[in-house]
This record gives structure tokens, C-alpha cells and sequence, in this order.
RNA sequence: GACCUGUUAGCUCAGCUGGGAGAGCACCAUCUUGACAGGGUGGGGGUCAGUGGUUCGAACCCACUACAGGUCACCA
């Protein structure tokens, strides 16, 4: 559908971009054109993002903005290069962080989830994720994300259920996942079991509480020393060093526990280090992991004193019911009175909190289902070291990846919840055997009875994460999708959940598809506020990215968190910076809006390239060409930042600075053809920049380009501009840079030698200067516009006038007659102030081509360059010190 | 304790396989020049944390030091 407008359509353009109207139109006008449904270039490559789920616990924060934005460009980029692009959406039911949030809710309504039982609650958690699902999507739109919709998944739907279940049953047989009774994290405010990374270690002043146990037989004592004293209760032995002298008599003989009066052994075991407190350690299998593994050895009892809650239970006596901390308080105060504890010393030791609720972590002895990681891993590690691994940008984390995957414990995947995919084991009541089974067990598959009860527990919710890249596309199912676009090309996060999700998916992909999930994989930073520090609730520092659309547009957001990142750094939130972005947006509205005025109806068909193009054609031609070239190199390298960069220099610079005001002369002029000729020159101009901007700013871009002469229904969709050689244009190059010194030349005496707008300006050249002169003269009127003067005269003069000015600029000489408004004193002040700096310039230069080293070895080209730095800076110095000479008399 | 990242203009940051130090904001001066004052033009401002090394040449590579931030692992 090619359509023209006329100049009409810019008349209704304000002179301020007003980014509400055009993006709620757009975004729209993307969705009923179907433009980023994947599939229906069938000969083209195919090109493939995931989205990394956002959880449906709420809205999307500025990190999402970030992270979804790099996405975009992306695949917005390789969309127009031709690809058949794939951005896949979807969410995450994050089960403990959403659970949380739901339970949090019927708190305020004095309701537990145990109050509705699991079905009712399981409602309610529903019902929130339609409504945050939802909110997500408005806010992806209003983003102007282009997501393919059709194939939109979710963690809990049912084909990412069915894929856990396969993935949980085939671990299973092959001895991968095992139930077992282990220590694990447990989360006493939540009362479920973590993973060991859902655990994170703070820094917490505490107590070293040091015991003395005596021994059963009267003969003495053993001090021990510990950081939780309630945990004493529980105590099943205390372990010494084998080859410690101060012990080995005492091996073998028996404690008495105080208070309980338990009795218990004294052991001998390597774990125990001889030098660390007293070299000797109560053992305490339930409640500590090393002690549990010492406890295995020697085969002690295992003690839980505790319950899920946190409060003591009937094994610790008289502190049953009483909270753990409450315990220790009131342990501390008995043990003290009985005379056991002997000292208290400050110490500080890193406790560990549960990611989700905050608590302090309970190491607790609990049966729990885990993956055995070792197998899985190793093969991980053996695609990453040999080659047929990920590509982490920036390399460094490939390290950190390795680091963690080599040195991995058992995942620990069920969890006391029931917001989550429930795990597919049933125990049969009669055997006790266990049937693991995909689809709904009806009976045991041992005995056969019918009397079978199905897990309570659901599974970690990063188990269904580990397999969203080939879930989403229809795996265990050999899909159409499955098989075009999976490995998928590139996966887009932070570097904060490298372990929790970018690990577990190149595991389980290698496992189950034998490929990699994705070819690279691109960590961005954290956004972080503007004082550099991490975003979160209880500061209230955090930024809503639906906030600063309403304030400065999509657009502006979006180029400003793009542009300011680097990978793998963090970056700083910075309102200033979202305010130059808005700028920048406008910029490229008034230059469009400049365009459009001028265009006289030009249609597609009349754009015309060939003939007779000015040396600015030429030349922004020629930018554009270096540009497109530039922005897609470093877009296929994520150089975001750097891509921004380049496009804002070359539209505010080269293409609104001087393109276009040496375009107004012809545009204004006379002449009929040369006018055409740069209309057609700037449409098509601004329609490879357009495209250029688009993936970082789709509406405004859009917005012009449909204003613009163009071919098509969206820009989306328009070609992504190439480089071609014949667009090289180097003589048009060197006449521009000659001309644009002139011009700064002498815009900066004017200025320095405050010389009022619309004075006459006078260029003198000096004779033998003739091929300069044809230059001069062919750009006569550009030289005054861009000069502030309609009065320019050009004239050979072998001798400049006292009272003029010179104009240092390389291969002529040209000097500014400016009698009345300057005196000798002053000019001769302002060129040895230039002589003081071509001084330094041609000094180094000259020390740089003295040095033999310099010459025998460098480039040829870098050599090339400097004798000409050198000719140039010699050339002017000569002029300036030949003009000092003169006026000194 | 191990490892990682940073330290560049007043502020926030670029500087993409080593070859004359950049941007935005702020500051000063100037311009109501027919796209844009959310603009134009010109200008001031930096021993690139420090020391040593490699190199013809270092903000960039190597070593060490200082400071800041982070990750992981920890012994009761």
C-alpha cells in the first residue's frame, strides 16, 4: 500500500512530538497487521528470542524495561534484515514469591490459605494471575514491544505442566531425581524447603556461646562452642580430631547433655579441625549439614527439635512451643545459671535468609525430592570446555557459569507449597511403594491398588524455568516451532540469575534436546537509582517505567536505558538522561517536520538518486551509507550503547547541523531540478534513518515514516538499510570537511571577536590558491549562511588588509577584513594563542616521525596519517606565524 | 579467604582487537537566521587512581598498591 503525502500532513504536526497519540495508534495498527507473528516468511532464516517470564507477582519494573528493550531492538533489527523473526512472550507463576503475595492478601482479610483449603486457594492465585498476566501485557504494549502474541505461554499452562512431568518422569528413571531424608534449607516463615541458592548469606554480628559438657563418668569436661545454643538440645554426640593428644583418651567415653540429660558419645572424626575453638564440636545431625554428614558416619540418632514454624517441639523438653530465638534467649539464661556456659564472645558469621520471605534459614532434616546434578553437570561442563557450549557476552561470565556448574550440590526440588506444579508421585497405601507417572496415576504401579495418594508438594518453580526455551515451542512434542526455531539465537538477562535459570536451562536443554538452549547468551547490568544504589521497596528508590512513559513517551524511555548500557555493567537511573533522550526524539520530529514542508508531494517513484547530486548529496549519502554499515556491526556485537552514540551524532550532527541547513538553499532556491534532486536526496535520507532508529524508537518512527513518502504498511517491516560501495563518495568528503572548517573558522572568530550577526564578511585568498578559490565560490552562499551574513564577497588578494583577522584553515589562505571592530593588539593576543597550540601539535607530531623506532615499525597507514597531521599543522602554524610577522611590522 | 568489576572533565558515563582524550548535563559568551529555545553558534574545563613493566607508541596489555562495589566459599 504506497502512499504519498502531501506537505498538508506536516501542517498538522505540532512543533513538539506528542508521544500519547502516536503510541497508543501504533501499537494497535502493529497488532491488526499480524506484523510480528513469526512463520510467514518460510524461505527466510529463522531468528529466535525467548523472553526471559517476567513472575505474574506484579507490575514490571525498570529492570524489565532494560532487559525487554535490549530484546526488542533485536529482534526488531533482524526482523527488517530480512529473518523470520521469532519474540516469543510468557510469564512465570513464581511459586513462592506469588504464593507469598496471595497469602499476604487473605492476611489482610484475617484468612490462611488453610482457611480455603487448596483448591479455593488455588483459585484466588488464579484470579491474581489473570489480572497481573494481563497488566503485564498492557504494559509490554504501552513499551511498544513486538511480541508474537499467538504463541504467548505460561509456566502452569498445560503443555509447560505436561513438559515438567516428562522431564520429572524421565529423571526419575533414570535415577536423576531420588526422595530422600537430608538437610536442607528450610524457610520457617514460608515452611517450605529452598534451594542452597535461595539461601542468601548476610554478614550478622552474633554470639560464640562456649559449653561445658561433663563427662558421665565425673573424670572432667569437654567445652564445646557454638553460635546457636538451642540446637544443644538436639545434640546426638560431640566429635574430636582422631589424632588430637588433648582427646584421644576421651574417645569412646560418654557426655551427659545438660538439661536434657541425654547422654552421648564422644567421637573421633577428620571433619573436626584441631586448631579452630576448642577442637571439639557438638554434633547435631538434624539441624546442621556438616554435622548431619558426621552424624551418617557414625551413625548417631538424628534429633529434630524443632517444627516447620521455627518452635521447639516435644524433643526439647520444657522449650516446646517456644519460638527458636525465644529459646535461645531462655537457654542462654539456664545453661548460664547451671553453670555450663563458661563465655560469650562477639562473633561474626554469615547467617543465612530466605531469598523470598527474609527469615532466617533453618537447616533442617526433612524429606525432600532432588536432582542429582553430577551426571547433568558433567555434561554441561564437557559442551562449554570443548567448544559446543554458549556464547556468554561478556566472556568473563563463562567463568562464573563454570565456577558454580562444577561445583554444584543436589537440587533440592520440592516445595511445601501449592501454588506450582504438583509433583507426579503417588504412594500407595498398601505397599508404600512409589508410582511416578506423566499423566494422573490410578493406581499403584507395584501392587496395583487403588488406594494411592498423590505428593502434597509442587515443584521448585526454576524447574519449569530450566526448560522454558524449548517448552514454549511445543517440546516434549516434536513441533513445527520446535524444529525451526529452537536452539534459539540468544537469551537476554541480568547477570543475577545466572545460577538460577541460565545454568539450569543449558542443563536440562543438553539433557533433553542435546543442544544448547541458546546460541549466546547477553548479561546486562542491574538498573540501579541515581545514586548508584540498588533499586527496592523499603527504599522506595524504585522507578515505574509506565511513569516515565507518561512523562517523556516509550521512545525516549527506551533509547535512554538502551543506550546507557553496557554490557555487563550497571547503570545508573538517571532522569537527565531520559530528558536528552526526549530531545533527541523531538529533534528527529522537527528535522521531519523541516522535510516534510519541503517535500512539494514527492512520491516514492520520484525519488531519484542518479544525475547530477550535490556535493552534500554526496556526502550525507556517503554518512548515511558509513552509518548503516557501523550500526549493524555493532548491533550484531550488542553494542548498544555505542550503536545509540553513532546514530545520535549522525541525525543531530552531520544530518540536522549541516545536511540540512545546506539543503534549505536549494530547497528555497530557484532552480527546479537541483531542488528535486534534494528532496528526493533528503526523503530518502530520512527513510534509511528512520529505519536506522526504529528498533530503539518504534513509534515516533514510525509516526514520520508514514508521513514520509515510503513503500508498505510498516516500517517494521521496511528493508534494513545496507551498506553498498557505490554510496563511497571520498571527493565529496574532502570538500565538505574543507568547507565545514572554513565555516567553524570562521563562526569561531566571529564569536570570539564578537562581530555582529549580518556584518559583511570578506574572504580573502591569498593568489595560488585558485583550486581553494572554485570551491569558495561554487559554495559562495552556503559559506554566508552558514556565516550569519547575506553580504560574503570572495576575493584574491596578495595583501590582506591590516585590520583583518586570518582564518587558519589548511590549503588557503583567508583572512576576515574587519576594520573597526578589532585592533591589532587584540589580534596579534588571539593568534599567539593559536600558535601556542599548533606549537604543541607539530611538536609531538615531530617527535612522534623523529623516532626510528616509530618509523621502522609502525602501520604504514598510522605513519601516513601523521605526516599528514604534520603537514597540516606546519602548513598552519606558517600562515599564523607569517600573519604575526605582518602585523608586528 | 578466593575471585570478579570499577576508579577518565564539576556530575553521570562512553571510549568496541594499543596509534592525535569524547558525549550528555552543568558552566561562560552569543544568536527571537523562515524544523526545533526541549534550539543554533562559539568557548572554558582532564599528569585517564598510583607505582613499575612490555612496546616505536599505553586510558587500553602485564604486575603490584590504594580505594569503591559485587560474587562465591566458609569452622562449630
Amino acid at each position: 500500500m504506497a502512499e504519498t503525502k502531501t506537505e498538508k500532513d506536516s501542517l498538522t504536526m505540532p512543533t513538539t512530538y506528542d508521544p500519547k497519540a502516536a503510541e497508543a495508534k501504533w501499537h494497535d495498527y502493529w497488532m491488526k497487521g499480524k506484523y510480528f507473528e513469526a512463520g510467514k516468511r518460510t524461505d527466510a532464516e529463522p531468528y529466535t528470542i525467548v523472553i526471559p517470564p517476567p513472575n505474574v507477582t506484579g507490575m514490571l519494573h525498570i529492570g524489565h524495561a532494560l532487559d525487554f528493550t535490549l530484546q526488542d531492538i533485536l529482534i526488531r533489527f533482524k526482523r527488517m534484515s530480512g529473518y523470520d523473526a521469532l519474540w516469543l512472550p510468557g510469564s512465570d507463576h513464581a511459586g513462592i514469591a506469588t504464593q507469598t503475595k496471595v497469602e499476604q492478601k487473605l492476611r489482610e482479610e484475617g484468612l490462611t490459605r488453610y482457611d480455603l483449603g487448596r483448591e479455593k486457594f488455588l483459585e484466588k492465585v488464579w484470579e491474581w494471575k489473570e489480572h497481573y498476566a494481563a497488566t503485564i501485557r498492557e504494559q509490554w504494549a504501552k513499551m511498544g514491544f513486538s511480541l508474537d502474541y499467538s504463541r504467548e505461554r505460561f509456566t502452569l499452562d498445560e503443555g509447560l505442566s505436561r513438559a515438567v512431568r516428562t522431564v520429572f518422569v524421565k529423571l526419575y528413571e533414570k535415577g536423576l531425581i531420588y526422595r530422600g531424608k537430608y538437610i536442607i534449607n528450610w524457610d520457617p516463615a514460608a515452611r517450605t524447603a529452598l534451594s542452597d541458592i535461595e539461601v542468601e548469606y548476610k554478614e550478622v554480628q552474633g554470639k560464640l556461646y562456649h559449653l561445658r559438657y561433663p563427662l558421665k563418668d565425673g573424670s572432667g569436661h569437654i567445652t564445646v562452642a557454638t553460635t546457636r545454643p538451642e540446637t544443644m538440645l538436639g545434640d546426638t554426640a560431640v566429635a574430636v580430631h582422631p589424632d588430637d593428644e588433648r582427646y584421644k583418651h576421651l574417645i569412646g567415653k560418654m557426655l551427659v547433655l545438660p538439661i536434657i540429660g541425654r547422654e552421648i558419645p564422644v567421637i573421633a572424626d577428620e571433619y573436626v579441625e584441631k586448631e579452630f575453638g576448642s577442637g571439639a564440636v557438638k554434633i547435631t545431625p538434624a539441624h546442621d549439614p556438616n554435622d548431619f554428614e558426621v552424624g551418617l558416619r557414625h551413625n548417631l540418632p538424628q534429633i529434630l527439635v524443632m517444627d516447620e514454624s521455627g518452635k521447639m517441639n516435644e524433643n526439647a523438653g520444657i522449650y516446646k512451643g517456644m519460638d527458636r530465638f525465644e529459646c535461645r534467649k531462655r537457654i542462654v539464661n539456664d545453661l548460664q545459671e547451671q553453670g555450663v556456659l563458661i563465655k560469650i564472645e562477639e562473633h561474626v558469621h554469615q547467617v543465612g535468609h530466605s531469598e523470598r520471605s527474609g527469615a532466617v534459614v533453618e537447616p533442617y532434616l526433612s524429606t525432600q525430592w532432588f536432582v542429582k546434578m553430577k551426571p547433568l553437570a558433567e555434561k554441561a561442563i564437557e559442551a562449554q570446555k570443548s567448544g559446543r557450549g554458549v556464547r556468554f557476552v561478556p566472556e568473563r561470565f563463562e567463568k562464573i557459569y563454570l565456577h558454580w556448574i562444577e561445583n554444584v550440590r543436589d537440587w533440592c526440588i520440592s516445595r511445601q507449597l501449592w501454588w506450582g506444579h504438583r509433583i507426579p508421585a503417588w504412594y500407595c497405601g498398601d505397599c508404600g511403594a512409589i508410582t511416578v507417572s506423566a499423566d494422573e496415576a490410578k493406581s499403584c504401579s507395584q501392587c496395583g491398588s487403588a488406594n494411592i495418594r498423590q505428593d502434597e508438594d509442587v515443584l521448585d518453580t526454576w524447574f519449569s524455568s530450566a526448560l522454558w526455551p524449548f517448552s514454549t515451542l511445543g517440546w516434549p512434542d516434536d513441533t513445527d516451532d520446535m524444529k525451526r526455531y529452537y536452539p534459539t539465537n540468544v537469551l537476554v538477562t541480568g547477570y543475577d540469575i545466572i545460577y538460577f535459570w541460565v545454568a539450569r536451562m543449558i542443563f536440562t536443554a543438553l539433557e533433553f534436546t542435546g543442544q544448547i538452549p541458546f546460541k549466546d547468551v547477553l548479561i546486562h547490568g542491574l538498573v540501579r537509582d541515581a545514586e548508584g544504589r540498588k533499586m527496592s521497596k523499603s527504599l522506595g528508590n524504585g522507578v515505574d517505567p509506565l511513569e516515565v512513559i507518561e512523562q517523556y513517551g516509550a521512545d525516549a524511555m527506551r533509547y535512554m536505558i538502551s543506550t546507557s548500557s553496557t554490557p555487563g555493567q550497571d547503570l545508573r537511573f538517571r532522569w537527565e538522561r531520559v530528558e536528552q533522550a526526549r530531545n533527541f526524539a523531538n529533534k528527529i520530529w522537527n528535522a521531519s517536520r523541516f522535510a516534510l514542508m519541503n517535500l512539494d508531494g514527492l512520491t516514492v517513484e520520484d525519488i531519484d538518486l542518479g544525475g547530477d547530486l550535490s556535493t552534500a548529496d554526496r556526502w550525507i549519502l556517503h554518512r548515511l551509507n558509513e552509518t548503516a554499515r557501523d550500526v549493524t556491526r555493532l548491533l550484531d556485537q550488542y553494542e548498544f550503547g555505542e550503536t545509540g552514540r553513532l546514530l545520535y551524532n549522525f541525525i543531530w550532527d552531520d544530518l540536522c547541523d549541516w545536511y540540512i541547513e545546506f539543503s534549505k538553499l536549494r530547497l528555497y532556491g530557484e532552480d527546479a531540478e537541483a531542488k528535486r534532486r534534494t528532496q528526493s536526496v533528503l526523503a530518502y535520507v530520512l527513510d534509511r534513518t528512520l529505519r536506522l532508529i526504529h528498533p530503539f524508537m518504534p513509534f515516533i518512527s514510525e509516526e514520520i515514516w508514514q508521513h514520509l513518502p515510503h513503500e508498505g504498511e510498516t516500517i517494521a517491516l521496511a528493508p534494513w538499510p545496507q551498506y553498498a560501495a557505490e554510496w563511497e563518495a571520498p571527493d565529496a568528503v574532502k570538500e565538505m570537511e574543507l568547507l565545514m572548517d572554513i565555516i567553524r573558522s570562521v563562526r569561531n572568530i566571529r564569536a570570539e571577536m564578537n562581530v555582529p550577526m549580518g556584518k559583511k564578511v570578506e574572504l580573502l585568498v591569498k593568489p595560488g590558491s585558485e583550486d581553494i578559490l572554485s570551491v569558495l565560490l561554487r559554495n559562495e552562499q552556503y559559506i554566508a549562511r552558514f556565516c550569519g551574513t547575506s553580504r560574503l564577497e570572495l576575493n584574491v588578494n596578495a595583501q590582506p588588509p591590516e585590520k583583518a583577522v586570518t582564518a587558519v584553515v589548511t590549503g588557503a589562505e583567508l583572512y576576515l577584513p574587519l576594520a573597526g571592530l578589532i585592533d591589532i593588539e587584540q589580534e596579534i593576543a588571539r593568534l599567539e594563542k593559536e600558535l601556542q597550540t599548533l606549537n604543541a601539535e607539530v611538536e609531538r607530531v615531530e617527535k612522534k616521525l623523529a623516532n626510528a623506532g616509530f618509523v621502522s615499525k609502525a602501520p604504514a597507514k598510522v605513519i601516513e596519517e601523521e605526516k599528514a597531521k604534520h603537514r597540516d599543522y606546519s602548513e598552519k602554524r606558517e600562515k599564523v606565524l607569517a600573519r604575526l610577522a605582518e602585523l608586528r611590522g
